[in-house]
DNA sequence: TCTGGGGTCCTACCTCTT
DNA sequence: TCTGAAGAGGTAGGACCC
């Protein structure tokens, strides 16, 4: 029995894998000329962000979600490629194989990530570091790639140890890490108050202004702070929540299969928009990609939700709940574009976008009058078949017909990419953008 | 430096109902 | 009939994650 008073298997048994510099090792597998210097995955127009960078770019300062612009500044030696998101979601799921072959209690954490529970693994492949061993090894041998693996008791120290197993940049060239790294029961504290309070899951830039004010600097210094404190400063959940993290008190379960709870699509545009019909015609097309992904899950929409991003990068959003859940095209796009009517774009758009919560099981929606009228009856069947058969751009809303925008590809297509395309570089005919490659 | 796109969760405020 | 409290649900915004 441990201190939560409950029975655990002898030793750590969440595993957390985190692969090495993902995007970049996958395209690295497709063109090996690249090894060795520094690539940047990530939108390539101006206004993208890097989604990762190999170590030999991180070693001139390049790391995600920076400007694509100042990660030229930084390496302008770097190669700049546009992503190639499927082709990252086919990996991702080879490695998801593998992991599933030791366990089935695999929980995805974006496509680079995951956590093992592999309490129930041991008889047959053995204790929690011979996993991870086995899991470094099988991914390297198989899919030519590597990940770091942090074992430790429970998520939030394995999370952590995975990074301690990363390999680090340096002018030299990348120095290779332990690729395994173990936390054990009677270490586990030591190991999580060394580290900084940024560190822990649930402390970004903001929770960090407010605990420095405290003093606070290391995930030591805040399990010192009584938890009423926290709470006064961050709110009731929050505070709560990082003094329970900060004692190693993490009782997560890894969980394999969870239904999403929204869907949504949002691009930014390469120059801000202010044109009204410009800005309808996105509309309409984020809320036909959404009605699809909506489709593909097999579920409908209660509430919609409209987002703004002006040209100064304020935000806003708009949202409306419907009587009957939505997940057909028309219906969404109508819906957007009356919360669309209702905002004061005058100011010029930078980013629009449109997702739907509230989600109920399709099957269960009712039937609108108008598709028991034979409106939509039928119809977005045919659509979802066509494009099932030849691709996501082959059939779209009439509107989007004609504009520049015709056939460009889509969101959730497969030829998205991060960030918008610069402006020369938006596609006037049909065919896929495919970055910098 | 100037900020993507996919999400989840939390909080505050408002309205409506009991 | 009026009023306040409490709870539920909707709306908007913010913080955070990969």
């Amino acid at each position: 029995m441990d201190r939560h008073g409950s029975h655990r298997p002898h030793g750590p048994h969440v595993l957390h894998v985190d692969m090495d510099a993902f995007f970049v090792a996958v395209e690295l597998l497709d063109a090996p000329e690249l090894v060795g210097r520094p690539v940047v995955v990530g939108g390539t127009g101006e206004r993208g962000v890097v989604a990762s960078a190999s170590y030999e770019a991180r070693a001139y300062g390049v790391r995600s979600a920076m400007p694509t612009a100042v990660a030229r500044r930084l390496c302008p030696d770097a190669v700049f490629i546009g992503g190639r998101f499927d082709r990252y979601s086919a990996a991702s799921t080879e490695v998801h194989e593998i992991l599933r072959s030791f366990t089935p209690l695999v929980e995805r954490i974006g496509l680079d990530e995951a956590f093992l529970d592999v309490a129930g693994a041991h008889r047959l492949f053995g204790d929690g570091p011979t996993i991870a061993h086995a899991v470094r090894d099988r991914i390297a041998g198989e899919l030519g790639l590597s990940c770091s693996v942090g074992v430790a008791p429970r998520k939030l120290t394995a999370k952590l140890a995975s990074e301690a197993a990363k390999p680090r940049p340096s002018p030299s060239g990348p120095v290779p890490g332990p690729g395994v790294y173990v936390v054990d029961e009677a270490g586990e504290l030591a190991f999580l108050h060394a580290h900084p309070v940024e560190a822990l899951w649930g402390v970004g830039p903001a929770t960090l202004r407010r605990l420095e004010r405290f003093g606070v600097k290391t995930v030591g210094q805040l399990a010192e702070l009584p938890e009423q404190t926290l709470v006064g400063a961050l709110g009731r959940a929050a505070g709560q929540h990082l003094h329970a993290l900060a004692w190693a008190r993490d009782e997560r379960p890894v969980t394999p299969e969870r239904a999403p709870k929204s869907v949504g699509h949002e691009e930014t545009f390469p120059r801000d928009l202010t044109a009204r019909d410009e800005l309808e015609r996105e509309v309409v097309r984020l809320a036909d990609a959404v009605a699809d992904r909506l489709r593909e899950h097999a579920v409908a929409a209660r509430t919609l939700q409209l987002k703004v991003r002006f040209g100064d990068f304020r935000t806003i959003t708009r949202s409306v709940t419907l009587e009957q859940p939505v997940d057909a095209g028309p219906e969404l796009a109508r819906t957007a574009l009356e919360l669309l009517a209702a905002v004061d774009t005058g100011a010029g758009v930078r980013l629009l976008g449109v997702s739907g919560s509230g989600l109920v099981d399709g099957g269960a929606r009712q039937l609108r009058f108008e598709e028991l009228t034979g409106r939509w009856a039928g119809a977005t069947g045919a659509v979802d078949e066509i494009r099932r058969r030849f691709g996501r751009d082959a059939i779209g809303p009439a509107r989007l017909a004609g504009g520049e925008d015709r056939l460009r590809p889509g969101p959730g297509g497969g030829a998205r990419q991060w960030g918008p395309l610069a402006e020369d570089a938006r596609p006037t005919d049909p065919g896929p953008a495919d970055g910098a490659r």
